[in-house]
DNA sequence: CTGTTAGCGCTTTCAT
DNA sequence: ATGAAAGCGCTAACAG
């Protein structure tokens, strides 16, 4: 009697049929009070739970999951790490995930297509309940997997082409616009743009900021600049653009990440923002105490993804949708580094 | 015949059984050439595989892992998320462990304690193969659950008082030392120490930085300033113990966020280096391109992730260990912000 | 080499 | 209310 199953191999544990025989009962009643809702009876029930604490007993996941019960894994994919717009994404899609008892596999695809696909396949061979994805592209190959597995999921800072699929995102064209409308009261000679990752999302912000400036305006446009690092590099052309003018100029660049690091190299050859005036996008945390704390498009981005992360529980739980296309507001915010 | 298996619920799919009877054959077989290893007739492997390829067969994970298979997923706990230090440490460690085909489930703790041990336990119940935690603290708590459940795993940038545990971690108090020499050689009537967060690793560097720096100097010690806001809370201070001094001064941050944050609150009051010099800790991406570039100490913080992980991979392949106490040697970087 | 069979730990009919 | 038993999809003896 009371001997544990010798095991073949690794180190397994406790199982309910233990339990069970520990309980007196059946491996189909304990079952019923791990999962709560069916009926046993008080007394049997509160002897089953006492032996499953004395013992530290946990269901296994896999026998679990294999029976058909849900894995309660989400997982998350960024298309990058090290850059502080995603990690406050996932720290949004962290606190409301962790709060529904969901656990997050998460990855990070560095922009890279391929390496996006394979993580979400792999996310699929884990049965996980449900994705996050930032996609790369509106088009992106995964989004279709993920559609054909039939598993839900929500896109996130971009809108993907197939209306079908649920998303949160910024409303970048609108910051754009809110940018120009910002500049066009005000009196530059001359405006430089520059766009980052060449993502949906850079070029929307782009786009709605070029449609509604004043066309008076001198535009030079300057495009997939990606990392702080090549913002640097940016230096010299700046600078040259500006002694070109005769007044000051602004640059617009399309993300926090490189506007500082475009302002950190401009910094030792002109005055911001009276030579020159920047304004960013994203409001990400340094962007409030880098030098010249800069002017930006906020956009909530912890909300971001807490709000995805909403969607994808609401959306795994079949609970009724109210709505799958989530546009977040943009707002401007006016900080020093522009007059 | 051809028929598919009506399935109970969910979207499961089609099963080494069906691939068996495709390929007419037995489940056996079909797991024989699934596992490589085994001897199989070529034509029949051949045959079979031909079957998996035109299906798109992808074994089930979780039947397999029920079979005492391992999952081939690693855990991995970070202490903070939106910290270049650490989304450094965890780009170290994907970029082996991707190499290795295993798949990584990764969370962060906020330095939280009680967080951490969440986390890991969640872990366990999810049967990774491996965990590479940072620990919050050498004792902590997580440390002890993992050894108890006897699963390999190794800690990052801390060395944990246990001595059986495998670990990964700058060598701090030579860290220290380095810019003690290093102010040594020069010539500052005073010396402010900041210290970040107050864990083990800031502990070390303050320790060896006190232990051999010249008497004479006048020290002023701050201790816990976590965040690069707090850091930018001490511009006053700073400013005001430059004031008081006859020569410059020069300040020892234990972690670059901090330094950084430090060097932009107080860049418009003093000149940097001339009348304050600043010397931060890790070497983290934005010490480089930051306003004033920071001196600082470099330890490879990739590759305490990349010797983090292969060192949980030999370990969990059983390989012969050399030595799993690494410490990683620091090197100083002399940058503008110091003299 | 190949097939049969007995689990892995849990859920869920279906009787009782 | 409870128990027996049949899977879930896969692996690993064990026989042929």
């Amino acid at each position: 009697m009371g001997v544990m199953k010798q095991e073949r191999r690794g180190s397994s544990s406790i199982t309910i049929a233990d339990i069970a025989r520990l309980a007196n009962t059946s491996k189909a009643t304990v079952s019923r009070v791990l999962n709560g809702n069916m009926k046993v009876r008080p007394e049997m029930r509160e002897r089953i739970v006492s032996v499953i604490e004395e013992y530290g007993f946990t269901p296994n996941r896999y026998a679990r999951c294999l029976a058909g019960v849900p894995t309660h894994m989400i997982g998350v994919v960024v298309s990058e790490l090290a850059n502080f717009f995603f990690t406050e994404v996932v720290e949004g899609i962290d606190s409301v995930l962790s709060q529904h008892d969901y656990s997050m596999l998460m990855s990070f695809s560095n922009w890279d297509a391929e390496k996006e696909l394979r993580i979400v396949n792999m996310l699929i061979k884990n049965h996980v309940d449900g994705v996050i994805l930032s996609a790369t592209a509106p088009n992106s190959p995964a989004i279709a997997v993920l559609k054909a597995a039939s598993i839900p999921f929500v896109v996130v800072n971009c809108i993907p082409d197939d209306p079908e699929v649920p998303y949160v995102c910024g409303d970048n064209y609108e910051g754009g616009r809110l940018v120009a409308e910002y500049l066009n009261g005000q009196d530059y000679g001359k405006v430089l743009v520059v766009t980052g990752f060449d993502d949906q999302p850079m070029k929307l912000r782009c786009q709605g900021f070029l449609d509604h400036l004043r066309v008076s305006y001198d535009i030079r446009h300057y495009e997939n600049v990606p990392t702080a690092e090549e913002g640097r590099r940016f230096a010299d052309t700046i600078v040259e653009e500006q002694r070109q003018n005769r007044g000051p100029v602004v640059v617009f660049v399309s993300n926090d990440n490189v506007a500082i690091g475009v302002e950190n190299s401009i910094a030792k050859d002109v005055r911001i923002p009276e030579d020159v005036s920047i304004v960013g996008y994203d409001d990400i945390l340094p962007a409030s105490f880098c030098k010249v704390p800069l002017t930006t498009v906020s956009q909530d981005i912890f909300h971001m993804g807490s709000f995805a992360a909403e969607l994808l529980v609401d959306l795994i739980s079949r609970v009724e949708i109210e709505k799958q296309h989530i546009l977040i507001a943009p707002k401007l915010v006016i900080r020093e580094s522009t007059r």
